[in-house]
DNA sequence: GAAAATCCGGGAAAAACTCCCGGTTTGCCG
DNA sequence: CGGCAAACCGGGAGTTTTTCCCGGATTTTC
């Protein structure tokens, strides 16, 4: 018997998970967990063998419920369910010890399919997630890789919307450092319009775009 | 009894509601579907009072899913859940003919509730919702608005990463042109920053966030 | 320790942007 | 029909930003 606890902030999603999951054989969900604080602490008096965690938890987000969980339970198997498919939260979820990663688009079955093999230590993941998988792995770790760490705090000061001032002033360096390393940044991103940076940025998680953009 | 259909492109998610109405004195499902396509086809073989529809469908927008139901049953009320709270999707939504919004955070009983409501013909929103009608209302129709439609276009072809050069190849003017219109674009909507602008461009559903930026 | 990388900023040329201008076209209203 | 206002289109000059080059100080790495 696999024992399963859910983690996503809507209750109609897990009660639908619940129902689905508790009528396949060999499957028992056997706790329920509205945010990353619920899920650490339920896993301290709940034995589970897999989670199945949705990554845009409200406030607090899935990726710290996946790191809470493993800390206090190391073995626990964690699927996670979500609804983006973007390289950031992928890698960011995997970086934080999930075994698999499923789109909410696919099939009942295929979620089933997937805490059968979780279960047994099997990564899981939906086609669409190992083809940006495979586009990450060709582009050789993202570009944003080979920024240095200075470059990389001014990108992300900027992603926020900060002026180049601004950002001089919060480093505590002239701002003509600040456009010098502007500068690099662009290069090295081969990004020629700042709407190329910004999409960048996002793409690797120095932004919250929901929150940011407001989308 | 309220007769209801429910449109979302998650199996999982329509069982959820299915099973949470269903047990609801005076309320029943009589119908799913998990596209625009499959919500049209479907209203013509039933009867039903309300909708219930998720805006952001796979393939094609919830906001065709509306207009198509609502041409082929004027009286149905639809209630939109949706995830998001950006002012794009809302404005979208109630100018599609949407009775009401609710974000999928809310608890069940407002659901419910909200059914209820809107089948009488009255308007429900959440709160967070109703905050940003609020906002819109106040900022007087969106900044957006005193654009000239050539200044539009020209926003919306640099959200989505468009140099000036080739936006003025595009549109078939002089590059000068396009850097004229940028320059009174940035004036009246008061951005300093491409950032800004990008962040307006989104907020307006200029450009589609989670396409775009891969998010 | 030496070598390499990073951090930091100056200076000058190049590119981009702002602001102002005038001409043309379009649609509206007295 | 004759203004008239608004939108469309682009030139020019001045200002600002960006780029590209430089060299020295500091830190990391082998």
């Amino acid at each position: 018997m696999i024992r399963i606890i859910l983690v996503d902030d809507h209750a109609v999603v897990r009660n639908g998970y619940r129902r689905l999951l508790d009528a396949e054989p060999g499957l028992q969900v056997v706790g329920e967990a509205g945010s990353a604080d619920e899920a650490n602490s339920l896993i301290l008096h709940t034995e589970a063998d897999v989670a199945l965690v949705d990554l845009s938890l409200r406030g607090s987000s899935g990726i710290e419920a996946i790191r809470g969980m493993l800390l206090r339970q190391p073995k626990l198997k964690i699927l996670v369910l979500s609804m983006h498919d973007g390289a950031s939260h992928i890698t960011q979820a995997l970086r934080s010890g999930a075994l698999g990663y499923l789109t909410k688009y696919c099939e009942p079955a295929d979620v089933i399919d997937g805490i059968r093999r979780i279960a047994c230590g099997k990564r899981v993941f939906s086609p669409e997630i190992a083809q940006v998988l495979a586009e990450e792995a060709i582009d050789g770790d993202g570009a944003l890789a080979h920024l240095t760490p200075r470059e990389f705090e001014v990108l992300r000061m900027l992603a926020h919307g900060e002026s180049a001032i601004r950002i001089a002033s919060s480093m505590h360096v002239s701002p003509k450092t600040v456009l010098n390393y502007l500068s690099l940044i662009r290069q090295k991103l081969d990004a020629d319009s700042d709407f190329k940076l910004l999409h960048l940025a996002a793409r690797h998680g120095l932004v919250d775009i929901h929150h940011a953009l407001g989308a």
